[in-house]
DNA sequence: TATCCATGTCAACAACTGTTCACACTATTT
DNA sequence: AAATAGTGTGAACAGTTGTTGACATGGATA
């Protein structure tokens, strides 16, 4: 009788583990570890499966790499969801920009920190995945700035020079914030107020621009 | 007889192992690799030596990650150096602050594929390790900005502010020129161009800035 | 009620990992 | 010529890794 007697006690995750999956990785990754440096046993260890059941969900861990990719842009898209719903002049715009930043940082920290570490990481496919989804986020920008008033002339590459300019800030700002936010509250305001004195100077820089002098 | 007759063929590398070590690791790290991801056993296989063989030049990994950290920096230093001695205006400087930039770039790809790669990356050791010598890069070239003609009332966090945008700009350039630079020659001269966009960008709000507005 | 499919488990595999220890060779110094 | 310090070797260890295959479970669907 007793046909091997183990109830295997097995959980009730309905159809979520996918998603506990990718939380559970980015989580993970938040600390000192990178992607490549993260391994399907100690991700399925911590999940609460086995190693096995990994499988079940993603091929491999580079489609894994790219599930990571997708979560963390979304909460980084709406960031510029927010900016483009703001109807202020470009130097009203400033500080509101900063706050929203800052705000999507503290409620998404892990994705953010992803993005940044895995930006010039290890892995080729992730590393591609965030380059190209950055690149996007560039051309939103870019089509954004030409709507201000004050901008309305520029040729597009010249647009574009200034959106890289002016992401490229905001992510530094970004990644340094977060790395200070989580034990020193009185620093992040030091970082917000110099993200701010960023976006100011090149904007101050922008009306004095001629394009090919 | 025959005391255990192997002649283990022992290699002749007189003193030289651990920076062959050193180079080793950076090449291999250039690649689609993370220094988290880099095992001692790899890294030894590759240089021909045996696993214990490390031991004799490092206690363990995260003292070769220091070394890397210092041979990376090594290079980077030499730009400033060189950018220091030109004493040309603000305005003709840029131009050559970017080809020099670029110089540097090709002559020691792996180095500064390195500290995009761990700035941010799963190492706490190499991480803190390489903001610490940002930082003090950071300083020098505002001591440097200091000494420019219509920079000379500026005061201390003012100047640190700029030198952050500035050197904020030039690493994420050189990162992009360095992703570029293997396969595409005239994808590079654009970068460099737009490198030197930002740059002039910057250096046109310059003048119009005030402090505490 | 019966069946089916998504999701989980378990056992096993060969390969790889960091680190230890005792030993061997060799160039330089004594 | 002898001793020494630097450097590389080899075997062995206990763990961990990714991936396979066959099997179990249970909730939704037929």
């Amino acid at each position: 009788m007793s046909t091997r007697t183990s109830k295997p006690r097995r959980l009730s995750r309905r159809g979520d583990t996918r998603q506990i999956l990718v939380d559970t990785a980015l989580t993970m990754l938040d600390g000192d570890k990178s992607f490549d440096g993260l391994s399907l046993r100690e991700l399925t260890r911590e999940v609460g499966i086995v190693p096995t059941g990994f499988y079940r969900h993603f091929p491999d861990m580079d489609a894994l790499g790219l599930a990571l990719v997708d979560e963390a842009f979304r909460s980084l898209r709406k960031i510029l969801e927010d900016v483009r719903q703001d109807t202020r002049s470009a130097e009203r715009l400033v500080a509101s920009v900063v706050k929203s930043l800052v705000r999507h940082i503290r409620a998404h920290r892990a994705g953010f920190a992803f993005i940044a570490s895995e930006r010039f990481g290890g892995s080729a496919v992730v590393r591609n995945a965030i380059r190209r989804e950055l690149r996007l986020v560039q051309t939103e920008l870019a089509v954004d700035l030409a709507r201000l008033p004050y901008l309305k002339e520029w040729n597009t590459t010249d647009l574009h020079m200034i959106a890289s300019l002016i992401l490229n800030a905001m992510v530094a700002s970004a990644i340094d914030i977060l790395d200070v936010s989580a034990r020193d509250r009185e620093g992040e305001t030091a970082l917000m107020k110099r993200a701010e004195q960023h976006l100011r100077l090149i904007l101050l820089g922008v009306p004095h621009w001629q394009s090919e002098r």
